[in-house]
DNA sequence: GTCTATACACCGATAGAC
DNA sequence: GTCTATCGGTGTATAGAC
């Protein structure tokens, strides 16, 4: 077994990214990533126990990701628009769907969706709560949870609507949105 | 070539819903739809061109069920209610991420994908923009088309959440559609 | 650590008998 | 309309040389 932190290793992480997130989970196979990285197929095996292991590996890596930009956004003056704008980019991309439907039958995917979720969830509802606490919000019927899950449920589907060619109503949730976060700056 | 609309066919159909909601649309091969059905895998070839064409039968029954409950909420005293529970009910399963994930390399899908949603947004806008005008709504920041898009990216992600073992701020969100939802009944 | 070789299962799809 | 038989391709994974 080969180290999780070589060259090689993270050339295969990368190109199982690719392949997920052109062809989907169907396609992860070890010839096709393998190909995809310019290895033989062969060496998968070298560097991760299973297929499985090595799709698990590629979602942690990108979670571990996605948790440092949050952590930097609560640094920034305008921590809701930075995280908005993330999302928007990010969880209606693709590769999150295939991601989401392996989650469905891959048991330890499922595992790190929910820690990654909860995690991210934890660390927008301290973000809100001090903005609240700044703009001297008080009554608001959107509570900092409920705001956090607001911001990424209509991420999500935006940007995966768009993905899909889809624009029904894009324009009006861009506008509350927009209207939502100019409250806060 | 047999009958679209025969036994058999929907049978079929029927046994691909059970194995892509169970084991992802990675298991849907003509093998283990067949064996799901009790059938034989050559008969796949018998109703259905290609397995492509299978999945995408599979996908347009779904949507034209789906269009037609949507389509029954209206007929209802509480159609925003009926709405949201068949949503949280459904966008949030399994199935339906397979199918999303699975719009993502196949065209046709996609395509269905994007007919399905433009046309249930627009039929949810006529009954939102019917439903503000009876209740004297006329200054609200959430437009017919915006509140439609909430209702779906609220119910999607709630129930998907709940699926897979996350419950951080639910309790919060559910109270905050509940609030929305009695101000209209 | 990377190579060649290979075992064995499953895949989509077709041909042709009944 | 359903059956048996089968082709060529691809999948996961392992063994063993270098």
């Amino acid at each position: 077994m080969g180290s999780k932190d070589s060259a090689v290793s993270n050339a295969l992480l990368d190109a199982a990214e690719r392949v997920i997130g052109r062809d989907g989970y169907g396609a992860a196979t070890s010839r096709r990533i393998a190909e995809e990285a310019g290895l033989k197929q062969q060496l998968v095996y070298y560097y991760f126990q299973s297929m499985d292991e090595l799709l698990l590996a590629t979602f942690k890596r990108r979670t571990a990701e996605a948790l440092d930009r949050y952590a930097a956004h609560l640094l920034s003056d305008q921590p809701l628009r930075k995280l908005w704008e993330d999302y928007v980019k990010r969880t209606g991309a693709r590769i999150t769907f295939e991601f989401m439907a392996l989650a469905n039958h891959h048991e330890g995917i499922r595992e790190e969706v929910a820690r990654f979720v909860t995690e991210a969830r934890r660390l927008q509802i301290t973000m809100l709560t001090r903005v609240y606490k700044e703009k001297g919000v008080s009554s608001s019927p959107i509570s900092p949870g409920a705001a956090a899950f607001l911001l990424a449920s209509l991420a999500m589907l935006l940007s995966r609507e768009k993905d899909t060619g889809i624009e029904a109503a894009h324009k009006e949730v861009e506008e509350l949105v927009e209207w939502a976060l100019c409250r806060f700056d």
